[in-house]
DNA sequence: CTGTATTACGAAACCGGTTTCGGCAAGACA
DNA sequence: TGTCTTGCCGAAACCGGTTTCGTAATACAG
C-alpha cells in the first residue's frame, strides 16, 4: 500500500520522478527530501536512510538542470579539443574519451566535447561553455610550458585538472604519466646492453612533457656513468618524418649512436625508415626505445620496445580529479602521477662492438 | 541612463546578466522578455527588435538548463562511443567531433559525449543521458545493418540521426557519403585503363556501407561490361592483417586479379603488404583504389588512390540535421548524400596485358 | 457612439529542484 | 516544575527561465 502513491498519476511513457512523487510517497516535504539527499546535518539518521531507500526504490534521479539553476553546477565536465596540434592527440583520443566519460559517469557526471582550431577561438570557447554552465570544470590534455589556458581558467577560478605537469602554476591539480622516469630506466636498458652513444629524439619543446623526458635521459647517462653529447641529442620530432629527418642527422655524424631512444611512438617509426634507408637492422645494428605505446608500433618489424601509457586509465583518474576539486578539494592536494610500463618487444639488442 | 539600470548590483567578477536585468533595463516583464525572444505572434514587431537588440547589447544569454527546467530540452547532442569497433573510428575521431562540436555550437547547442564497450552497456547509456536530460537527440555514427540504437530511440520517441543509411527505418534521419557510387566509380577507372579482372576487398559485412558498396562494385562491373566473379570478391576486412590476407587469397588464385578495389583504406594498405611480399610492385603488376582517405593512404609509396570522406563536413551537417529535427522538422526530410572526392595519388596504372 | 474583436502586454503560476528561516517537541539543566 | 537547548522537520522564498490567462487599449464593424 505504501508504495502504490507512485503510480497516481499514470501519464504517458516515461513518468519521470520528482522530487515532489518522493515527499508525498514518503509524507515528507520537499525541503526535507532535499535536506536528506544531499547529507544536511539536521535530517536525522533515520530519515536520510528512509529517502534514500526510496529514491533507490522509486529510481529517483534528481534533474541536473534543475539543480544547477540555485547551485549553478550542471554536473559535467568540459574537454575542449585542439584542432591545430593535429596528429598529436588522434591515435588515443577515443581510449581518452572512453575513459573520461567513464570516470565521469561512475559519479554521475558527463563529458562536454568542444573544439576550437585556433587559439583565439579556444578562449572563446572556454568563456562560452562557462557562461552557459556548460561545464563546471575542465579537462586540459596536452599541458604545455606555462600553459595559457590554466592561466586563463585559474584567473577565472574555474577548476581544472592538467594531463601533464606544470612548475608555473601554484595550485595546480594534475595527473601525469612520468615519462622522465620512463627516459631513465631506457637509458639504463641500453646502457646495460652495453650502448655508450646513445642519441635522443625528443618531442615538441613546447609541450612540458619534452623538458621532463629530455631531464631524465640526461639523468639516465648520469647515473649510467655516461658522458653528455649534445650532438646526439634531437628535438621537436612529434611526426613519422620528423623522427625520420632527425634519425638521418644522428645516423650521420662521425660516430653515430648505436642505439636511439625517442620521446614518442610515431618518431622512432621514422626512425625505422631511416635505419632502413642506411641498411641498418633494428634490433641488431640500431637498437631503438620509444615511449607512448601506440598500436602501429606492435606492427612493426621487429615490434617497437617502448614505454606504454594507459590512456584510458588516465582519462578516467582525470575525470575524478576534477570532480572531487569542483566538489570543493584544494586543487594542489589533487596531484598524481603512474609510472608507464616498459614494454620489451624486441627492438633493442646488445651493442655490437 | 537607460542602460546604466543594469549596473545596478555590481557583483563579484562575471555577474550574468538575467532575464530579469532584461526586463528592468527595457521596462518591460520577464513574461514579455522571453516571448519577444522566442519569437512569439502576440508580441509586436517593435517590441521584438527593441528586446533582442538590447540582448545584444547586454550579451543577455539564456541560461540552457533554466529553459530547460520547463521545456525539457537542454540543447545538447549526444553521441555515445562504441569501443567495441574499435579502430574502425579511430582515425577520424577527432576531425568527426570538431565537426560535431562546430555544427552544434553555432546553433548554441553542445555536446555531450559517452561511451561503452558492451552492447547492454550501450542502451543503459542512451537510457541515461536521456533520462537526466544531458541530451535533446543522438548521432549514431557507424550505422550497421538494422541499427539496434535506431530501433530504440525511434521506439522512445527520441530525435537522432544516422551517419550511414538504412531502409529499414521509415522515419529517420541520415547523413551519408555514397560509398557505392565510389566503388562503382573505381571500377570505371580501372577498366578504362584496361583491368578486366577486378578484385574486391569489402569492410565489415555488418555495417550498412558494407551492402552499399558492393553493390556499386557490381553496378560498375555492369555498367562497364565486365562479368561478376564471385571469387574475386571478399568481405569483413576492417584491419590492415586482414586486408593483407584477402589480398593473399585473391592473388594466389588460378587467374589472379590485375587490380583490387578495397572498401576501407586500412585493408588496402593490407594490400599493399601482401603486393610487397610477392613482390608485386602496385601501380604497374597490381593497382590498388580504396576509400576513406586516410593520412597513411598519402604516405605510402606510391601513395595510395582513394576516395577521400570529409568527416569534418559529416559531423558539421549531421549536427545541423540532428537540431533542425529536435526542432520539429520531420526525420523522414532531413536526409542528405554526398559524393566522395577521388585522390588520384598513383597506386593505379594500366592492366598489364 | 456603442459593441465586439484584436492586439500587445502584465500578472501570476509553474518547472524541479535548493536553501533560509522559523517553530515544535523532547531532553537537559537548574 | 520551568526554562533553555538541541534536534528535526515544515513552510516558503528563490533560482532563471516559460507559459497560461486575463485585461487594457486600440481597431473595426454596425
Amino acid at each position: 500500500m505504501t508504495g502504490d502513491a507512485t503510480v497516481l498519476t499514470a501519464k504517458k511513457a516515461t513518468a519521470r520522478v520528482t522530487i515532489s512523487d518522493m515527499a508525498r510517497a514518503l509524507g515528507l516535504t520537499k525541503s526535507t527530501v532535499s535536506r536528506a539527499l544531499n547529507g544536511y546535518p539536521d535530517i536525522s539518521e533515520a530519515t536520510q536512510m528512509r529517502v534514500k531507500r526510496m529514491a533507490e526504490q522509486l529510481n529517483y534521479h534528481p534533474l541536473s538542470h534543475a539543480q544547477a539553476i540555485k547551485t549553478g553546477r550542471t554536473r559535467s565536465l568540459g574537454l575542449v579539443l585542439q584542432l591545430s596540434d593535429h596528429d598529436a592527440q588522434r591515435p588515443f583520443l577515443a581510449e581518452f574519451l572512453a575513459g573520461l566519460s567513464e570516470g565521469a559517469s561512475t559519479e554521475d557526471y558527463t563529458l562536454t566535447v568542444a573544439s576550437a582550431d585556433d587559439h583565439a577561438h579556444l578562449i572563446a570557447t572556454f568563456r562560452n561553455l562557462l557562461r552557459d554552465g556548460k561545464a563546471d570544470g575542465f579537462i586540459l590534455p596536452r599541458a604545455v610550458q606555462n600553459d595559457p589556458r590554466a592561466r586563463m581558467l585559474q584567473d577565472a577560478g574555474v577548476p581544472f585538472v592538467l594531463f601533464g605537469r606544470q612548475e608555473e602554476q601554484s595550485a595546480c591539480s594534475w595527473y601525469d604519466v612520468r615519462g622522465e622516469d620512463a627516459m631513465h630506466e631506457a637509458v639504463l636498458h641500453l646502457s646495460q646492453l652495453g650502448h655508450r652513444r646513445i642519441g635522443f629524439i625528443n618531442g615538441g619543446h613546447a609541450y612540458s612533457y619534452a623538458t621532463l623526458r629530455e631531464a631524465g635521459f640526461l639523468s639516465g647517462l648520469a647515473h649510467a656513468g655516461l658522458t653528455e653529447d649534445r650532438d646526439l641529442m634531437m628535438s621537436d620530432a612529434v611526426t613519422q618524418e620528423a623522427g625520420c629527418a632527425a634519425a638521418h642527422v644522428l645516423l650521420a655524424r662521425n660516430n653515430p649512436p648505436t642505439a636511439i631512444i625517442c620521446a614518442i611512438d610515431r618518431a622512432a617509426l621514422g626512425v625505422y625508415a631511416a635505419a632502413a634507408e642506411r641498411g641498418l637492422a633494428i634490433g641488431k645494428d640500431l637498437s631503438i626505445i620509444a615511449y607512448d605505446g601506440i598500436q602501429e608500433g606492435a606492427n612493426v618489424s621487429p615490434p617497437l620496445s617502448t614505454f606504454a601509457v594507459d590512456t584510458r586509465a588516465a582519462g578516467v583518474r582525470l575525470a575524478q580529479l576534477l570532480i572531487r576539486q569542483i566538489q570543493g578539494e584544494a586543487p594542489d592536494t589533487l596531484r598524481e602521477t603512474v609510472p608507464a610500463t616498459f614494454l620489451d618487444r624486441g627492438s633493442t639488442g646488445p651493442a655490437i662492438t
